[in-house]
DNA sequence: ATGTTC
């Protein structure tokens, strides 16, 4: 190991982790050019090559890893406020309002949206981002502070992504996908923050809307596409590896600039899924509930490598940070900050699971000194796909939820039972360890009225 | 996560 491993969570949690989370933490930290430590949030567990919910940076002399970025580049969550109570709306209209996002809101495996891209287009979606749908009238100009990177990553390379991920977006600009990604209608439950709430213009009682998606088959295929690049890389630069999972370049090469540069442009079309998601989710309420305004809270992504300053040992160094299924937590005065939000670190959303709790946080000074301005992303599962499918059927848990007053809707039953309540551990154990770890404070707790599901 | 095993 060049560097040291260090984990983040309380002894339960530690307790239930998978011993492989150890192992992989380990296997980050021998890779050159870590710095300071090979890091892994409170909801670690089992990944490819990383663990899910690791950190790692890298100096300019150092790699890239795909592994530790993932396979669903740029997913991510915004966090949308409807400015209206809970208690102005009646459970008629709520229902409606569940009817007619499931209608409106495309999601499932496989699953079309409306929006073909042509391939001239496409160029400029995935070196513009968010910014270049807003152009095409998908949402407005005042999303886009609210964005991180201002709704577009620098430095996307669309030449670098190939002919077989560019089809495979074909018609999946404004869709959610499927697994653990969903669109949720919650209320503000608790303020545990509110000054920061404030800035954030959350109140107590009122509903905002969380989507949770990523960049479809364009990341998947990119992330598949270099496996193989940087496995013939890793052999041709005489990287020896404790996992070949870990394969990577160096942050100079042509083949780690490429995978960058494809990178940048997966990130960029996941800050326009979700902001062509937000035009459709203001369409549904405009029929429904137009007395609702939306206006975004912030959108922030945990599957990403990016380029950022950090202070290291006293000075100031450039790094390239791998967050995978870790949230970018940066502290106050973070950059590409929106002028209302100069007062308070980069907000944090936390999903947990279908009929529990989600959080929203912000980051911190300490959490910049400790984890180069990161935090955890979600519950983390506490049982396995397969066995949430033994354990639970998928209709009955939808009726169980509805008698709480959750509405959901999917288009899987499989999948509702895969995603079901007990498949997740405690995500408030979780947040609670990031805060009392210093990464982030938290501001806000939301509780599920609808939720959306592939 | 993913046209869920090229």
């Amino acid at each position: 190991m060049r560097v040291p491993g260090r984990l983040f969570a309380t002894e339960a949690l530690v307790r239930a982790m998978d011993n492989k989370v150890f192992e992989q933490v380990r296997n980050v930290a021998t890779l050159p050019g870590i710095v300071s430590a090979s890091l892994a949030m409170p909801d670690a567990h089992w990944g490819y090559g990383f663990p899910i919910g690791g950190v790692a940076a890298f100096d300019e002399d150092g790699i890239v890893c795909m592994g530790g970025v993932g396979y669903d580049i740029s997913c991510g969550v915004r966090l949308v406020r409807a400015n209206i109570p809970r208690g102005e709306v009646s459970p008629k209209v709520l229902g409606r309002l569940a009817d007619d996002l499931f209608t409106t809101i495309p999601a499932g495996l496989g699953s079309e949206g409306a929006i073909k891209v042509t391939e001239g287009r496409l160029e400029e979606l995935l070196d513009q981002g968010a910014r270049f749908v807003v152009e095409q009238g998908y949402g407005r100009s005042e999303d886009l502070p609210f964005i991180e990177e201002l709704g577009s990553v620098p430095g996307a390379d669309p030449s670098k992504v190939s002919a077989h991920a560019k089809r495979r977006q074909r018609s999946q600009l404004g869709t959610l996908g499927s697994g653990n990604h969903y669109l949720e209608v919650q209320q503000v439950d608790a303020i545990h923050d509110s000054t920061t709430a404030r800035v954030l213009g959350l109140r107590a009682g009122e509903l905002v809307i969380s989507i949770h998606c990523g960049s479809r088959g364009l990341g998947h295929q990119i992330a598949t596409d270099y496996q193989h690049t940087m496995a013939a890389a890793t052999s041709s630069y005489g990287f020896t590896l404790p996992d070949r999972e870990l394969v990577g370049a160096p942050l100079k090469s042509a083949e780690g600039l490429a995978y960058l540069g494809a990178m940048r442009a997966a990130i960029n079309y996941a800050l326009a899924n979700r902001q062509v998601l937000t035009d459709l989710l203001r369409q549904s309420f405009e029929r429904v509930l137009p007395e609702a305004e939306l206006e975004v809270v912030y959108d922030v992504s945990h599957n990403t490598c990016k380029e950022e300053e950090h202070v290291v040992d006293g000075h100031r160094q450039r790094l390239w940070v791998h967050r995978k299924g870790a949230t970018r937590a940066l502290g106050p005065g973070w950059p590409h900050h929106p002028s209302a939000y100069e007062s308070i670190g980069q907000p944090v959303f936390i999903g947990g699971s279908m009929g529990t709790s989600s959080y929203v946080l912000a980051g911190t000074s300490e959490g910049m000194r400790r984890s180069f301005g990161s935090a955890c992303h979600g519950a983390g599962r506490a049982l396995s796909r397969t066995a949430a499918k033994q354990r639970f059927r998928g209709d009955q848990v939808v009726r169980e939820l509805a008698a709480q007053g959750i509405l959901v809707r999917s288009h899987s039953v499989r999948g509702v039972a895969e995603e079901a309540p007990g498949a997740y551990k405690d995500v408030g154990e979780v947040v609670a360890a990031v805060e009392a770890a210093g990464l982030s404070t938290t501001v806000a707790r939301l509780l599920p009225v609808i939720s959306v599901k592939g």
